[in-house]
DNA sequence: TATTTTGCCATACAAATGTATGGCATTATT
DNA sequence: AATAATGCCATACATTTGTATGGCAAAATA
């Protein structure tokens, strides 16, 4: 099973300021696939001044979350990825947002990348063990999640349960939610619609195997 | 035997440096995360100027591939999703390179994500037929392939023989090629790497599958 | 042949962009 | 209590950036 658990966890070194920009950096330059200039952020909190979020980006990048190249416009480079595993997760809500992180101990791991371009509001889990490998979704393939797409039955999802993640197969009768694993191995995680732990995250609309590095 | 066809084609009507320059985008956009400003393209080709990029991207953009976003840096966006359809494959003999036979009853349109990264000299195939199911590859996949990847045992290649094209594994030894299907229903196809109805189309970097419009 | 498209350059300009510096109040930390 | 970090603003400056315009030659098209 998948376990991850929402950010926090690795942003705490960050003040709450610093979380807020950063959290919108990755946004922007995950989801709208544009890395946002020190103008637009700024706008974006109502700070009246470029230089006030060039402080928060020297702060946030001291603390190791960011990379700056210097006088390159729109060149923030996100630097989260080793911080996505975490010994001591957050457990908190889970709101929208990003990113997700995973549990080191885990069987499954999943990793959001950071550097992906995505056209739309989708984004990228590379799916780690095998209990989805009866249903031909392997190790190291990425799965690419869509949070507005419609839920329907027999489709893949993405789910948080108990502040972990899970990818399965999504089944709903009489507000009784099943959670399939293909890998028999896996038990059925069955749970009512209106379980306080549980959130869908999104529906697994497509998967992406690269075969060329692969040994 | 996997029937497919080509999917590519779709930059046809861009000229040689338009599509340069494209690719150069897309790859930019795509792989290192940031999309280029007029000076970077300019500079990547030698241009003295950036008037040249301009005008190159509004012709292209006005061929439907881009989407300008005016006065803001770094904002060009792409436009090619609805392009990678085709609406009426070429039809002809398989020639070596491109464009690749299509054949008639396996007309189809694939829609390959953004995020994939796609070379340059690699084209799209839409797997049809199951003989690579157990390989995990299934009809109505799409394939990333590469002309230029090196071939070796053990690789999925696509190979055109006697007209039809097929997606095998290949292994080759003392000049006799075996292209293997992974299903046992398929009988492994032997031949002198001579075989004169027999070429080598290219080498299977990617898969990437739909799980959308699955019906 | 005439016309359009393509390809490249030069100059010019307003706005955007990252950066530097100084100031000041509030909040944490020692 | 003293010190450091945080949060925000203002001004200033050199580049960068997208854009507009004009010019010219080669290639494609009508």
């Amino acid at each position: 099973m998948a376990l991850l658990f929402y950010s926090d966890g690795f942003m705490k070194n960050l003040t709450e300021t610093q979380k807020n920009i950063l959290n919108y950096i990755i946004y922007q330059k995950t989801k709208a696939g544009i890395t946002p200039t020190l103008a637009e952020i700024a706008n974006k909190f109502g700070y009246k001044n470029r230089a006030t979020v060039q402080q928060h980006l020297q702060a946030i990048e001291r603390k190791g979350f960011l990379k700056r190249k210097p006088k390159l416009s729109r060149s923030l480079e996100l630097n989260i990825q080793d911080k996505f595993f975490v010994s001591t997760p957050v457990i908190g809500e889970v709101a929208a947002g990003n990113p997700l992180t995973i549990y080191p101990d885990s069987i499954d791991t999943v990793q959001l990348p950071t550097i992906a371009y995505f056209p739309n509001d989708s984004f990228l889990l590379k799916v780690k063990g095998d209990s989805l490998k009866d249903a031909f979704i392997f190790s190291n393939d990425v799965v690419i999640v869509n949070p507005n797409s419609e839920v329907k039955n027999g489709k893949f999802v993405v789910a948080i349960l108990n502040d972990a993640a899970v990818v399965k197969r999504y089944y709903k009768t009489d507000g009784k939610i099943e959670l399939r694993s293909e890998n028999p191995e896996y038990q059925t995680i069955r749970i009512d619609e209106n379980f306080p732990a549980f959130s869908l995250v999104g529906v697994v609309i497509g998967i992406y195997r690269s075969l060329e590095r692969q040994n």
